[in-house]
DNA sequence: CATGAATGAGTGTTCATTCAT
DNA sequence: GATGAATGAACACTCATTCAT
């Protein structure tokens, strides 16, 4: 009987979805055929169609598959994190995802996505829900810090998240269009800016960021 | 008598980019038809292939246009803020861009054809003179402002150019998915971030930025 | 300018229905495909579609054409027989496109049509008024010819109807599947029904239709 | 041990055929698709390939079926009701299978099969074996009427047997479209039909008809 | 210059059928 | 015998573009 296991089943599926990655990157979701994605998959085009109902639901399923690692990463790296200089060391995480060039790929894709999420409401709640935790997250490490005395106390700690994923998402997009763009001086002065950000609540103490070394990313 | 003055063809010109440009918003690139341009200018099919040759040159006209104001705005941001607090004064005015309802479809615009550079190598060429003339200019003012010592001689300036330009394009990012999020503390944020850099680099001056008003964006 | 007249598009829009008749009729409407269609039209298949959102409304404008001719030629019949013998030439009527070869296409297309209305409501609606319309009409001059003293007045006028139309609507099916059959003396049996059921009515009188000529179709 | 006995063969056969005729009763031969055949019959797509040789193959069985089963019918209908007043009874038979709600399902079946006879020969054969059967058994029966003076001897006894079968069949129709319509009187209308047809030919008799119930289906 | 009917290659999707297990 | 994942040729339909008027 050809009831295959799970495993076959998962694996059919993601290899689908390797396929349909590597085209989306490539060419964009309008751009890509199904026949694209048949081509790179080596399946058929029923085949896709029993894993997934429609390209739309490759989508979704792709953004969805995404914004959850991105969340579990974002996760790890804050609880991998904890105490003073939790900041400095997000920052860093942040910067090595940026520096590796094995997701470049997934840059692109996440640009991508970006745009459909103006036009897809699911690709939407996918994508805000893939910013909305680590946003919560990351105000936590931010009120933490604060009330550490590693941060002034006078500034919203959810705008210091925004601030955070702003950067991230503004380097990604650099990067997408410029791949060879230097973002280490860049990741090194978004250092210096939070570094003197702490100092400036702490006016007599030493600064807790002058302890990593200096290009420390 | 097909001659018509040139006033004539360029409001034509106007009236079917206007027509592509909330097309383009509201739906994306690929979703638009021709037809849903043409019935948003109210102009005929072929009236739109007298202007265009093709729907990719709209596409290019548009964001040639776009990167245009783009520039021109930035460059005015910086020659009508000279000397001191040059770096608060043009947050400031990123920050009331973002602000702008107005400016809300061309943020969407401006994601699509974000997206559309991964592709699109005309688009990608003009998206890039888009960000590297502001990115120059940037350059130049915060070399200015390290040459008065109102920043650390220890960076590069190039980094922090991008660092803020990553901060614009990053909460436009933000803005375009969730435009009720809240950025004027963002903004704030972003403005100790750079007062407290500035203080970080002369000990002991009073900070240039602590003479800007509070929320003063 | 192309703004072609309206003739020329009732032209085309005809020109496509006599080709999806044709194919329909030849072939049934599912194993019509619409390059079917195209071949047959000698147009391409975005004409089609200027002319007719969908396969499926070009089923029903067909069905609506075909109706409302029904009902034009049976409404016609009616009221060119007036008075006595009505009934025996409506039966002629009917019989006369019974036995006419042009109309062999449209029985095939009726036939498809039938089935078609069990699944689509909008066919449904059309093939069930194109057959209300007549039963009414024939209602009524059945009523008539009981008032007259032609028919026995103890049955129901409309059953009358019905039992007319169940006649012709059967002998098209047997038309439709053995075009040879050799109709003329049905009519002639059918004629006969009728003219002793009219007799069985007056016992003392004369039969109107014993007027007619023995094979009076 | 594949080796399994006829009974369980034959049961699974005709479960496929009660899955395939609901189905098709349903949504049309072309509507269905084999998936939904697998659902409804609880089987595998395999399973139904080891019994039937495709869809079409389905269809043909089915359309045997049922004009087998019409046959037996008839003959039955027939040969129970030999002697005078044959005609009487066999409208009956007819009427009472008409007025049968569990036929309902059967009556749309057969629409489908009308239609589906046109394109598919061996369907048509069917259909025109499952008419013309009947058909020569209501010859004969009329045939035997006429011998003994019941009907009169200047008609075809071959169109009388057309004419009951239009009958029969356009009912049908009527119903498939309108499970609701009347038919009790049009069957009492199609018996004073009958009856005044006996009577005129046998001027000084007692009508046969005149036997049976007033209402008698 | 303007029109909009016409084009036809290309799209996402379906579904009868097969066959390795 | 039974399974159901896999196939791939078709399908209905779309839409950027053209060109006769």
């Amino acid at each position: 009987m050809p009831k295959v296991d799970q495993a076959h089943l998962d694996a059919r599926r993601q290899q689908i979805l390797d396929a349909a990655v590597a085209c989306f990157a490539r060419d964009g979701f309008h751009r890509t055929t199904m026949q694209d994605i048949v081509r790179q998959s080596g399946l058929s085009a029923g085949a896709l169609y029993t894993y997934f109902t429609s390209k739309e639901a490759m989508i979704e399923a792709i953004a969805e598959g995404r914004h959850r690692r991105e969340r579990e990463l974002i996760l790890a790296a804050g609880q991998a994190a904890p105490g003073g200089a939790v900041l400095q060391r997000l920052v860093a995480s942040f910067a090595a995802r940026l520096l590796d060039p094995a997701e470049r790929e997934g840059r692109r894709l996440s640009l991508q996505l970006w745009a459909e999420a103006l036009r897809n409401p699911r690709v939407l709640r996918t994508v805000r829900s893939g910013v909305d935790v680590p946003r919560k997250m990351l105000t936590r490490i931010v009120e933490a810090a604060v009330a550490r005395g590693d941060l002034p106390d006078d500034l919203e700690p959810e705008a210091l998240a925004r601030v955070l994923i702003a950067l991230f998402q503004g380097f990604a997009l650099q990067l997408a269009w410029e791949p060879s763009a230097a973002v280490e001086p860049c990741v090194e002065a978004v250092q210096r800016l939070f570094v003197a950000l702490a100092a400036s609540g702490r006016k007599g103490r030493r600064t807790q960021g002058a302890a990593l070394p200096a290009g420390g990313v």
